[in-house]
DNA sequence: ATGCGTGCAAACGATTTGCAGCCGG
DNA sequence: CCGGCTGCAAATCGTTTGCACGCAT
């Protein structure tokens, strides 16, 4: 008897799984598939690149974590906190993230939408600065 | 004599720079580098794809057009009509866009940085939905 | 005349995919 | 045991660059 289909199969418990999870968790801020791979291999933990992609990807289809992308296009993701809707303010030197809550921005994303009769809303809203940190740097 | 070097050189009048600006001009939305060449190809305006990511690449660096990236990301580029700060409703099936502004937005922005001590601050936000002729359709 | 602008082909860099072997359930 | 997970290498794909030639100034 096959298992219930109307739930994805949970994912396995696998030992680079388990790294990527834990790298991703401490960085506290976005970062790249390929930065995110060099961080394993530099704590010594083996683990393919082609596999951090698919594992990433896997996490931000589960809602797991967010994914933002650079002006240039490269894709970032951070472990986020909440699972549910909220935007970021990233700085932009050392990727650290705060997620922040913008009531005032859906507000303002569904009266514009609504203004000209725009159906199947959503937004996007990002602030990037340069944190304390590294502008003391 | 030199030219003066503080002022950057005007482009050149070319047909092909004239051809990709009146496509863009006419397209009234967001569209890609390689949509825009394909739409100049049926035109019968023989430019080169490379031309064209130039030419977009320098008008957006001359803030002549809006740039923003699909989510699997792709470049857009629009001719907007204000050269002021601005955000975007856009149509994620034709493209179409309107340029809308957030008061309300700039406003959280700078807030909210400012709480978390980020500085050089800036921001993106744009709002992706169907537009009434699309639904239609 | 002088060089910027153009275009073709090759180079690029991030991401994806084919496929054979591994290992968690 | 079985099928998902892994990883290497090769393939994609949007975009950029090297270089020789043409055209705007």
């Amino acid at each position: 008897m096959p298992r219930d289909l109307d739930r994805p199969a949970p994912p396995r418990a696998t030992r680079q799984r388990a790294a990527i999870a834990a790298a991703l968790g401490d960085a506290g801020g976005f970062l790249s598939a390929q930065a995110l791979h060099e961080r394993l291999r530099a704590a010594g933990d083996r683990v393919g690149l082609t596999t951090v992609y698919r594992t990433l990807q896997a996490l931000a289809d589960a809602g797991e974590v967010d994914v933002l992308r650079t002006a240039d296009g490269e894709a970032l993701y951070r472990q986020c906190a909440s699972a549910v809707h909220h935007h970021h303010l990233v700085c932009r030197r050392c990727g650290r993230a705060v997620e922040v809550e913008g009531p005032d921005i859906e507000a303002w994303a569904t009266a514009t939408a609504r203004r000209y009769r725009f159906t199947d809303v959503n937004h996007v809203a990002e602030i990037f600065g340069t944190c304390a940190a590294c502008r003391a740097a």
